[in-house]
DNA sequence: CACGCCGATAACCGAATGGTTAGGACTTCT
DNA sequence: AGAAGTCCTAACCATTCGGTTATCGGCGTG
């Protein structure tokens, strides 16, 4: 009554190559097996998925779905088995959420004196999530450390927060900005965390009461600021990360009545028990001296080879 | 002989519970039918996954290493049915991959247009990919076209590339950035497409020779263009999106034998024949008077419920 | 128009998946 | 030590998955 892996390997196979007849032969298997795996799935998901198309096959807008969905699993099963087998011996894993203000500046190069500091014993990665995302991926152990705001919700998710950093939450705009009219009417100018309820911007945003069409979502924090420097609006910042471009002269902080504020980073983890050997460990790295220097100040980048692109948690269902 | 997706689904509550007669329960079966899934999957990745320890199950490496991918597979497969279903009477979804380059300014606002022009008929999303990885996912249907450098490579697989708009590809520095000795010994501060070696920053690099040693790579364009205004090194850049900093003054062109240098953004799809729709649809519309406009001028960003998180192709494995 | 190619369907069959109950080995708590 | 809980294994059974060969219907092409 479920899907089979070999079905969805079936169909991918016969999209991919606009025929059945080929799939079957690249399979080794006879032609009505392919077919019948299709014809499976047409009814187990009511659609049909592939229709002919003159000589060969095309896909239906549903198929269509189906296909990208479909390719990720079946090459996750291949690299499951390759994953388990490369795993006899292999350094342990650590997999870091961060919230996007961090993923830009710090995640990297935290990582990156993480892995130089353990030397091969740990192997880590990052990805970016939204609040909401980290509290469902880390209870479900699709994640072993979170760096963001504090988590700690209900107490029931079995997540412990800890503070890590203080900081503090400034608003930048460019040498001739001139304030006119309550915060609100700005326009304001943000990372994509501003799309996210529960991060410093978004509440910042809401505080504020920001309508909708005074904000522009930037792909990322510099972006964002090189914007407000050209004058197009504010800009909340961390006040650390905008050091330079404010000693520069590019950008000039703004009060209101909720900037400068401070806030804190946090790193949440399971509960000690559930904890893994690579979270513990990051958890006490971040409270070295190296860690805190990092965290401090901008990024400097990394070397090419250390340097692994961020990863999106959702990919395109 | 394979595994199955209730097998894994066993496995991912198991492991996410601790406890097989929990997973049992709430799968609503008997405990050995769980005991049992669990060990056609040990026999047949040949690792134990999940021992005893104490009153529960804890993850083997081999374990933790498998539930991140049969998590996903597990939701992919609920998802599956999901998509399919809604994709009845849904707009066509086009799936674009683009260049780092192009991603960081262009790709959102591009996308934003097209949708706006289509008005609901296509829905639109964006992935980041180096050229490697574009050349795999549009053959396999993965996505519908690419934007970036030029991919026809081998005339066999059948990729289209049309050239869609020529630029300058200049090297920027600091104010105060004096030339000293050979470029290939000048620190080079680029973006992730510089360890894709077949993208312009890639190949200026080659070019040049430039050691390991002297590259930093940063998250992204505007932060490695940030630290070259810090006077930390070069920077390679398309001249209509620096033209903002070099306006104010914060960064200055460098010439070299290898720069200023023309390129030229490329469009590339499957053959006419095997295009989909939604493809020819933005192929027809990058030839528009907009689109041009768009992709000269730096990104303004976009109203948040338009926009989408960029979506990186590699997940963690 | 007929031929050939391709895809869907039918009938059949072996194998293993997924479920059950019963019982053994081990850890933990009282 | 004993009781209780948990996990593994064994034996058994229904289902269906995945494979085969044979046949039918549709579509381009000669």
């Amino acid at each position: 009554m479920t899907m089979t892996l070999t079905q969805l390997g079936a169909f991918v196979l016969v999209a991919r190559l606009g025929s059945v007849r080929a799939a079957a032969d690249v399979l080794g298997v006879s032609e009505p097996a392919v077919s019948r795996a299709i014809a499976a799935l047409r009814q187990h998901l009511g659609d049909q998925l592939l229709v002919r198309d003159g000589n060969g096959m095309a896909m239906t807008e549903g198929g269509s779905r189906l296909f990208g969905i479909a390719s990720q699993m079946v090459a996750l099963g291949s690299d499951a088995e390759a994953a388990v087998r490369a795993a006899k011996g292999a350094p342990a894993r650590l997999r870091l959420l961060v919230a996007s203000t961090i993923a830009e500046f710090i995640a990297t190069p935290l990582l990156e004196a993480f892995g130089r500091r353990w030397q091969g014993t740990f192997d880590a990665s990052s990805g970016v999530a939204s609040v909401a995302e980290m509290r469902v991926l880390l209870p479900n152990r699709l994640a072993d450390v979170a760096l963001g705001p504090d988590l700690r919700g209900d107490a029931s998710s079995g997540l412990i927060s800890e503070p890590v950093l203080k900081y503090r939450i400034v608003l930048v705009a460019g040498r001739d900005f001139r304030a006119a009219g309550a915060p609100g009417r700005w326009p304001w100018l943000v990372d994509s965390s501003g799309t996210d309820p529960d991060s410093d911007t978004g509440r910042l945003l809401r505080g504020f009461r920001v309508p909708e069409s005074s904000i522009r979502v930037f792909p990322n924090q510099t972006a964002a600021w090189a914007a407000a420097a050209d004058g197009l609006g504010v800009a909340p910042a961390v006040a650390t990360l905008v050091s330079r471009q404010l000693r520069r002269g590019e950008l000039r902080v703004v009060d209101t009545e909720l900037t400068p504020a401070t806030a804190c980073w946090y790193v949440t983890t399971l509960n000690p028990e559930r904890r893994s050997a690579p979270a513990r460990s990051l958890r006490n790295f971040l409270s070295t001296p190296d860690a805190m220097q990092l965290m401090c100040s901008p990024g400097t980048g990394v070397s090419p080879s250390r340097f692994r692109p961020p990863v999106y948690v959702t990919i395109w269902s």
